[in-house]
RNA sequence: GGCGGCGUGGCCAAGCGGUCUAAGGCGAAGGUCUGCAAAACCUUUAUUCAUCGGUUCGAAUCCGAUCGCCGCCUCCA
């Protein structure tokens, strides 16, 4: 039984969408100014794994996620360059749909843009005034709180506390400052729409009434977002939805947490914020996804170097029992009944800690225990048979891959890529020559130099495996092939004409040409 | 001023009334394997959960107070 924490109970409740086995999600998306950073990352990447969660668990899932292409920042934003906001919004929307696919975030079904869909949110505002709940002052048409009893019941807020204390901008066309604009006039040189009130735009909060109503219903089943959203934003858009339909807006709203850095919130208007791109020039999708994974997504999460480099390593212990897997899948042959491991105890783990509002940091525990527990499977067991990797694999990739997102098995370094893994073997059997001769200076020389590039020798039972680096793979070829010549030069040197002659054999074979010259050798592609 | 959150090992972090002498990750120490490594595995690393009181047969978990940190109330994921 799943159970969801709700801001709006302020408890965990079992979750019953309205029309199962459909489920609705609406998440608050970026406002397209800017690069996103980090800690938006954190939100979008949450709600990602909450809807992969809900696929998982047998859902139907119509996932939307709102794109805010038109507001004060983008318009600010293409004043100071000199370009029109629509461009502004056109660059950074395509800029967060790149950089969320690169994150492995599964693409919203809907990711619907305020400025296409004016002429729902026109009538929308249009079905709030009749209902007497908005009033229009000379073009701006602003939401009337007081005419909406439930105002405050996501927050926990009273109208008279947010009156007493208020840093609400005064504004003498306001009936109340908590009153908040559903459509503003357009001022000289800002972007506008006819509407019944005239040349304007929508204010921030309705974009997400209507969009949400249009591609999801009057009532949808999740609506998450950041904690910064509950107030005002949230709490604005169950007063305009549920004033216009009278009928829930939502019956579960989620809030993620901050992420923070040095123990204060990450936003754009501090300056301490990292941009998920640059994040991600140093750091894979799934190392980020995994520190995401391993905080609760309701709590703090103090984002540092030293916990992605944690993060990070830890990964790699998944990765490698993975690419332990798939090298098997590769070669192992044994067709024998499976031996019994209790996959399903893990597979409960990971369920009952995610049935658990989400407690993705048990879940990953979960993962690791059974990374733990298959590895010391297999090597109380000698040639596992085949079956054994095959449930391993769809363990991993049920539950890391396909609901975390922290592993990806098209994408482990062992399969696939350009770069001719028979140079790689070529030099593996060069060292092995090497330690047969007891020449432990030269195998630990080709270990040494591959490791420079990033290959990793590993010497098991069945023989050398490898790990290629995940990028840069065509550099690499170049340097390798480098080192297969000096290590000729060198064997020639020794009057180890064997071996030099073993390797131009061997490199003829996978279509290179060495060719020896006074000072030195050349390498082509045949 | 109003409202809300947090404080668990060297670091990160689950647990939210008994199975907790507290999961998992990182780090550290020792060991197995190895020519040496790497990977993997094993062992060790919190009788204690900010502090002080209280409720209870029983509390990291509930209540109160104190200290410290953070957030929302203005754009913000």
């Amino acid at each position: 039984m799943l159970q969801i924490y709700n801001t709006l109970t302020k408890r965990k409740e079992e979750f019953i969408p309205k029309n199962p086995p459909n489920v609705t999600i609406y998440v608050c998306g970026p406002t397209v100014y800017d690069y996103f950073h980090i800690g938006n990352a954190r939100s979008f990447i949450m709600g990602d794994i909450v809807r992969r969660y809900l696929e998982y668990k047998g859902f139907n899932v119509k996932y939307v996620m709102n794109i805010t292409d038109v507001d004060d920042k983008i318009i600010r934003k293409s004043i100071e360059q000199e370009v029109p906001s629509g461009k502004v919004a056109e660059e950074f929307a395509n800029a967060f749909l790149e950089d969320a696919l690169k994150l492995k975030m599964k693409p919203a079904d809907v990711f619907p843009r305020a400025t296409e869909h004016i002429e729902d949110i026109v009538e929308l505002i249009s079905k709030i005034e009749e209902k007497g709940s908005a009033y229009n002052v000379d073009g701006n048409v602003f939401y009337d709180v007081s005419k909406f009893n439930g105002y405050g019941k996501l927050s926990g807020k009273k109208i008279e506390d947010l009156e007493s204390g208020s840093r609400v901008e005064i504004n003498v066309e306001k009936k109340n400052p908590l009153d908040f604009s559903l459509w503003k006039k357009a001022k000289e040189g800002e972007p506008f729409w006819e509407s019944p009130w005239g040349k304007g735009r929508p204010g921030w909060h309705i974009e997400c009434s209507a969009m949400s109503t249009k591609h999801l219903g009057e009532t949808i089943d999740i609506h998450a977002g950041g904690n910064d959203l509950i107030f005002p934003h949230h709490e604005n858009e169950i007063a305009q939805s549920e004033a216009a339909t009278g009928h829930q807006f939502v019956k579960y709203w989620i809030h993620f947490g901050f992420l923070n850095i040095q123990n204060e919130k990450m936003s754009k208007s501090l300056g301490n914020f990292f941009t998920a791109r640059e994040i991600l020039k140093k750091y894979s999708a799934q190392t980020i996804r995994l520190l995401f994974s391993q905080t609760h997504y309701g709590g703090p999460l103090n984002f540092s170097e030293e916990l992605i480099q944690s993060a990070q390593k830890g990964l790699e212990k998944i990765n490698n029992l993975a690419e332990r897997i798939e090298r098997e899948m590769n070669s192992n042959s044994n067709d024998d009944a499976e031996i019994d491991f209790d996959y399903k105890k893990y597979y409960s783990e990971f369920e009952s800690a995610m049935d658990d509002n989400f407690n993705s940091p048990q879940a990953a525990a979960a993962i690791f225990d059974f990374v733990r527990d298959f590895n010391r499977f297999i090597a109380d067991n000698e040639n596992l048979p085949l079956n054994n990797f095959k449930s391993a694999k769809e363990y991993l990739q049920k539950t890391a891959q396909d609901v975390l997102g922290i592993l990806d098995f098209s994408e482990l370094t062992i399969s696939s890529n350009s770069f001719d893994e028979g140079l790689i073997d070529l030099l593996i059997e060069l060292r092995n020559n090497s330690k047969e001769k007891k020449d432990y200076s030269t195998a630990d020389n080709i270990r040494n130099e591959l490791a420079n590039l990033n290959i990793v020798l590993e010497d098991g039972k069945a023989g050398t495996t490898y790990k290629l680096p995940s990028s840069h793979i065509d550099d690499i070829e170049e340097s390798v092939l480098k080192l297969i010549g000096s290590i000729r030069m060198e064997a020639k040197s020794k009057k180890d004409f064997t071996s030099a002659d073993l390797i131009r054999d061997k490199l003829s074979e996978l279509g290179y040409i060495i060719q020896d010259s006074k000072d030195g050798f050349l390498i082509k592609r045949n």
